[in-house]
This record gives C-alpha cells, sequence and structure tokens, in this order.
DNA sequence: CAGCTAAATAGTTATGATTACTAAAAAAAA
DNA sequence: TTTTTTTTAGTAATCATAACTATTTAGCTG
C-alpha cells in the first residue's frame, strides 16, 4: 500500500510549510528523512533510513536521524512499532492499522481490520504467512494517573496533514 | 488474579522436578527467581526481580536473573512483555490474556477477552483507565521464511507444568 | 540579496538495559 | 565422598539510543 511519488512530494510540501507555520526549520534533513518513509511501506529501522538518505546527504550524523524520528513522532506524522528487544521501526502511514511480523526474518505487514472480532483470519494475515501469537496492548491513562493530570503533547503538526489528506 | 500460596508452592516444586528431569540444575537462585514472578501480578522488571530475590540471596547477581528469566521464556514458564522503549516486563501468568498498561506510570493489568470483537469496551479496560491508542501485533512466520524452515525451540518445561495444572 | 539570530546539525561521547566471559561454586550422579 | 557437568558471581562488553558542544544554516530583516 505504498502511496505514488505525487503524493509523497505533497506532503513533503505539506510538512515543509507546517515546519515555518510554527517556527519548526524545514531543513534538508528533515524533507529526506520524512521523504524517506513517505516513500516505503517496509517500517524500515533507524539504521536503515540512516543508510539510505545517506546515500543523498553523506555527511548526515546518526544523532539526526534520531532526533528527527523523534521529532516526527511527536507531531505524530510517524509511529514508531515493534516489540521489545527488536529495533524500532518507523512507519509514515497515520491510517489506524496493526502489523504482522515476522519473528525470524522481521517483515512487518499492514493489517486493516474492518471485521475486528476476526482478525486472526484476515485474508491479509494468511496471506502473509502463519500466526503463532497475537499480542494485544491497550495503552492509556490509569485511574490514578487521571488525578494528577498534565497538559498533553501538540499532535499540530499531524492534524494540519492528515486534515489535509483525507 | 494473583495465585496462592500453596499453588505458587506446588508449581515452584513442580519446576525443581521437570528441571531436574531434563537434566537442567533446580538451584536456589532459579527457584527464587520464580517464585518471585509466581507470586505476583504485577510483571516485574528484570532489576525488580533482581532487588526482591537479592533481599532472600544477597550474593545473587543481576546476570544471574537475565539468564534465569531468558531460561523460564525460552522454556514457556513465563513470558515477556512491554513495548519498545520500555524496559521489559515479566508474567508467570501463563493463561492467554493481553495488558493494560498505564503509559504514565507503567502500570500493567491483564484483560482477558471472552468477547474479543468489543475489546475496547471491556469492562476490566475501563475499570482501569481510559484507553488512548490499541497496538496489536500478530506474530509468525512469513511464506519466504517457512520454505527455509527449522526445528523449534522446545517447551517441555511449560507443556509438563501447564497441563498438570488446568 | 547580504547580515542576523535562534534553531539545527555533525561528530563525538555517554547512557542504560541486556548479554558475554571466566574462574569459582554447587547440584546431581556414581 | 568423589567426580563431572552445569551454573553462578563478578565484571566487562555490546548495542541501540540519547546527550553534548562547537559549527552551520534556515528563515527573517531591511
Ligand atoms: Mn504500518
Ligand atoms: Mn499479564
Ligand atoms: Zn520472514
Ligand atoms: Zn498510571
Amino acid at each position: 500500500m505504498k502511496i505514488g511519488t505525487n503524493e509523497v512530494e505533497r506532503r513533503v510540501q505539506a510538512f515543509s510549510e507546517v515546519c515555518r507555520r510554527y517556527g519548526a526549520k524545514a531543513t534538508h534533513q528533515r524533507r529526506e528523512i520524512y521523504r524517506e518513509l513517505l516513500r516505503t511501506d517496509e517500517h524500515p529501522a533507524a539504521e536503515t533510513i540512516y543508510a539510505r538518505v545517506r546515500k543523498r546527504i553523506p555527511a548526515i550524523s546518526l544523532d539526526t536521524v534520531y532526533r528527527t524520528l523523534r521529532l516526527l513522532e511527536k507531531k505524530g506524522l510517524i509511529s514508531r512499532a515493534g516489540f521489545l528487544n527488536e529495533k524500532a521501526r518507523f512507519d509514515a502511514n497515520t491510517l489506524p492499522h496493526h502489523h504482522f511480523v515476522c519473528t525470524r526474518c522481521g517483515f512487518m505487514g499492514d493489517i486493516y481490520h474492518k471485521e475486528r472480532d476476526e482478525f486472526l483470519a484476515l485474508r491479509d494475515v494468511s496471506a502473509m504467512g502463519t500466526v503463532n501469537s497475537v499480542h494485544i496492548e491497550l495503552r492509556g491513562i490509569c485511574k490514578s494517573c487521571q488525578k494528577n493530570s498534565r497538559l498533553k503533547d501538540n499532535y499540530f503538526f499531524a492534524i494540519l496533514i492528515v486534515i489535509s489528506t483525507i
């Protein structure tokens, strides 16, 4: 489910504009890292992104890759996937979806679950491989933490871009 | 959903016997680590287990804790939970279940999903807190990996003990 | 289109959880 | 008890990720 080149460029452009609008700098490095993630559906690890972006920006530092990935994640433009004892995997697909992960080679494919009650038997899954285990985590804020609440992180980047695309 | 003291001791005993039967040594350290995990339902991290076991075995090393946790996991007696950028959390509850995790304090509670299609609205969840996001990973072996397959790890410890308990 | 200034980067070092290493200790068998 | 093999304690290494700091640059000003 890769998006086309035009849409990739449209989103990179939107990203640049939103950056400027909110006082963040739309640097070459940031654009290339984001573009690299928009281009692919294979959920690359940080090292992979680093290797690929380096072809176009040979002097880019690994630190910049990690820093930018954190920024994009904080702003809701990308998400982080994967389980413990694995490298983090990044995803610019902001549609709600789940993942099939091969525990042997690391292949990570998207699962869309309209019929949520049968996700184990979804065509998408059986086409990709055999399911051995299902991991579900519901993440949120527990009762006791809700009492001493604080302000949330801002997702303004994501909101602007997602709204303009759907 | 903690299990009683009798059941804890019964399982530690079963573990010792199964160890001997399969040529693994039922050491004091192993028994105490496993007992510590059987005793609680709070999914402690490795450091937490280390701290607790140290009260009874002051000279135990952190390495032994990690090594034993890996062993117990490999044999299917415990499972590892948690997402990326979190410490691993361990669980001796071998019933199939999911987790609610508080992203602020780390509280991890068990979710049983008889009605799988409505897991977002489960009583258990709403009693614990507010869900912000659902993470599902279906883990298994992809088509291309199934071709060059290898032998699986043995789960004989788990099989023996689980069968005798249910 | 220079010059300005806050923000971002490159290159490097540090961190923190987990794993590996090795001499010494201990469990189980004989 | 003695022997043999596994396991441990203590410590060093690893690996992904984050922090640090001098230098560079994006975007503004005129
Ligand atoms: Mn995805
Ligand atoms: Mn649990
Ligand atoms: Zn695979
Ligand atoms: Zn909490």
